[in-house]
DNA sequence: CTCGGCGCCTGCACGC
DNA sequence: TGCGTGCAGGCGCCGA
């Protein structure tokens, strides 16, 4: 799923309703999904308070009053759901984890149909020791130019495995990634140590575009992912060369080429991103 | 330490 | 219609 702007929309979708709101009662129905025994998380949340809400790289990051952390990791097909006090429609059809709000504020949801995703408890200081494995947000100010050239020399793996590497980058997956490698005009299978600082300006300038404008969208969905309110991202129509092995290219007209690349696909147009 | 391969889990699109 | 295959946003573990 969701990578950045998917986390950064669903974030901006639950600080409204969530904020301020208290945990009256966890139900836990896949337990896979829990770094802890179902009872014990039900139990340390009871209570709680939601504090603020925002993101780290690709997860979700909800504060408690009491300054831990639940961090939410979407894996392929996660979905963190509103649902108001009298919700219509539908109950969702693979939930993995109800948090019953008080107040008839309704529930929110952890919806998964692969359970790939991960819910994780921290105290203040574990969440910083978490945080800081992680690169820089490539949205902040600490992701400049130069200091992404640096990374990209110190490396000698392809540009996309490069950037799906959450040390590297916080927040980069298998879309934007190929996105981005198009928009900069570099192959993604390029050795980054191969990578000049012209090509390291035109991938910084392309990260930060692509991720703003799919922020913009409300992100991609390919399937499974929704906003908080159970909508769609609209940024799938704006993919270049994702998902597209075989249309014309966007600039050049010749046809887009997926290979595998690490057990994931890689797309790319092969005239205006040449091999190196 | 770095890197690539693989498993995790379910559903869907496609070809025969 | 039914069945087999390939594919999907991520990530942690393992061995080279
Ligand atoms: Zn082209």
């Amino acid at each position: 799923m969701p990578e950045l702007p998917e986390a950064e929309t669903i974030a901006r979708g639950l600080r409204e309703p969530l904020t301020g709101a208290s945990v009256d009662r966890v139900a836990v129905i896949h337990a896979d999904v829990l770094d802890l025994e179902a009872e014990d998380f039900a139990g340390r949340l009871r209570g709680s308070r939601f504090e603020a809400i925002g993101r780290r790289g690709k997860n979700l990051v909800l504060r408690l009053a009491d300054s831990r952390r639940l961090v939410v990791n979407l894996g392929m097909s996660g979905r963190l759901l509103m649902r108001g006090p009298g919700a219509g429609g539908p109950p969702p059809t693979h939930p993995a984890v109800y948090f019953h709000l008080q107040g008839g504020l309704g529930s929110l949801v952890y919806h998964d149909v692969r359970r790939f995703g991960r819910l994780s408890l921290h105290s203040a200081k574990e969440y910083a020791a978490w945080s800081a494995t992680l690169g820089p947000e490539p949205l902040g100010p600490e992701f400049t130019a130069v200091a992404l050239e640096r990374g990209l020399r110190s490396s000698a793996t392809p540009l996309r495995s490069w950037l799906l590497d959450q040390r590297r980058v916080a927040g980069v997956g298998n879309i934007y990634a190929n996105e981005a490698a198009f928009l900069a005009r570099i192959d993604p299978r390029a050795r980054t140590n191969s990578l000049d600082a012209d090509a390291a300006r035109r991938l910084h300038r392309a990260i930060r575009r692509v991720l703003s404008e799919a922020i913009d969208a409300r992100g991609t969905t390919l399937r499974d992912y929704r906003t908080a309110q159970g909508w769609e991202g609209e940024y799938g129509a704006k993919l270049q060369v994702y998902g597209r092995a075989g249309e014309p290219c966007p600039r050049c007209a010749e046809p887009i080429v997926r290979e595998v690349l690490s057990n994931r696909s890689v797309f790319f147009c092969p005239r205006c991103q040449p091999a190196p």
